[in-house]
DNA sequence: CATCAGGTGAAGT
DNA sequence: ACTTCACCTGAT
């Protein structure tokens, strides 16, 4: 039914509202709507706590739902390195102030892929709007009028002219085809020994895919942090002077996370 | 009406 | 290897 999470240094809000994900919805003020897959939640934050209800019947023990949403939100993540490690440098210590409590969420790959590949040159809005408009063609009812994710298999079987994706149809139908068909395996490219390098290429091999969303996949999709995607925010955030000796090799497994905090620094602040 | 928005692939240097 | 350009669509 619910659970409460205490957390250190968690900030919701900017988790969700970073642009790394686009299933949220505040439903009332502080309370957000995040689904994922074919699941439902409803988060809110109190200082150190967050409180998650679930659409489940009965709360016996810890549920798998309970766990789901715990990985998916990060609550076990802990950066406190990347304060120490950006120090000198004050462009970048403003922008780890600036975005302390943003976490990476661990997504479903699939979903992740499908999202991103929407995302290529179209603008937050309209992205929500067609990922919901696909949701509602293509997945399975859930409550109150909400959607699941569509399958593979689901996304395969459906006329997706409605859905306002442009040229990006092709590639949402060829990677869904790849990925029903098994000719293209999520699951195994995120197998335990695979790696950042070897998901990132994996991943380049779809159609429609390139370095940028194979780097968001690999970072929300598959918790490799070490991914770093280039946008055109973060291309002209590393053309700035106090940038010029930036190497995102330099910060390991940190990496992601300062991208995802230069991008939210980026939106908000009119870089 | 022209331009632009969290890129990519193809074709041209 | 690097540069240019078309690409669907909705918003301004």
């Amino acid at each position: 039914m619910s659970f409460s999470a205490r957390v250190y240094n968690y900030d919701l809000k900017k988790t969700l509202e970073s642009g790394q994900m686009f299933r949220y919805k505040e439903v009332q003020s502080g309370v957000y709507r995040v689904i994922s897959r074919d699941k439902v939640c409803y988060a809110k934050q109190v200082e150190d706590t967050i409180m998650v209800r679930t659409g489940e019947e009965k709360q016996t023990s810890v549920t798998d739902a309970d766990i789901y949403w715990r990985t998916y939100f990060g609550f076990g993540q802990n950066y406190e390195r990347l304060i120490e490690l950006v120090k000198g440098n004050k462009f970048l210590e403003k922008v780890v102030g600036y975005n302390l409590g943003l976490r990476i969420l661990k997504q479903d790959p699939w979903e992740c892929l499908i999202s991103f590949i929407i995302s290529q040159k179209n603008n937050i809005p309209h992205i929500m709007q067609c990922i919901e408009k696909l949701c509602a063609a293509a997945g399975s009812a859930m409550e109150e009028g909400l959607f699941a994710f569509p399958t593979p298999k689901e996304l395969c079987s459906l006329s997706i002219d409605k859905v306002g994706l442009g040229y990006r149809k092709a590639y949402v139908l060829n990677a869904a085809y790849q990925v029903d068909m098994g000719y293209f395996q999520l699951d195994k490219i995120g197998g335990i020994n695979r790696n950042y390098k070897a998901i990132v290429q994996e991943l380049c091999t779809l159609n429609g895919v390139g370095p940028k969303v194979a780097n968001c996949v690999a970072l929300f999709g598959y918790g490799c942090l070490e991914a770093f995607p280039i946008d055109v925010h973060i291309a002209r955030i590393l053309g700035l002077p106090e940038m010029s000796d930036f190497k995102s090799k330099d910060y390991g497994d940190l990496a992601g996370v300062l991208q995802q905090y230069l991008f939210n620094y980026a939106i908000n602040n009119g870089l």
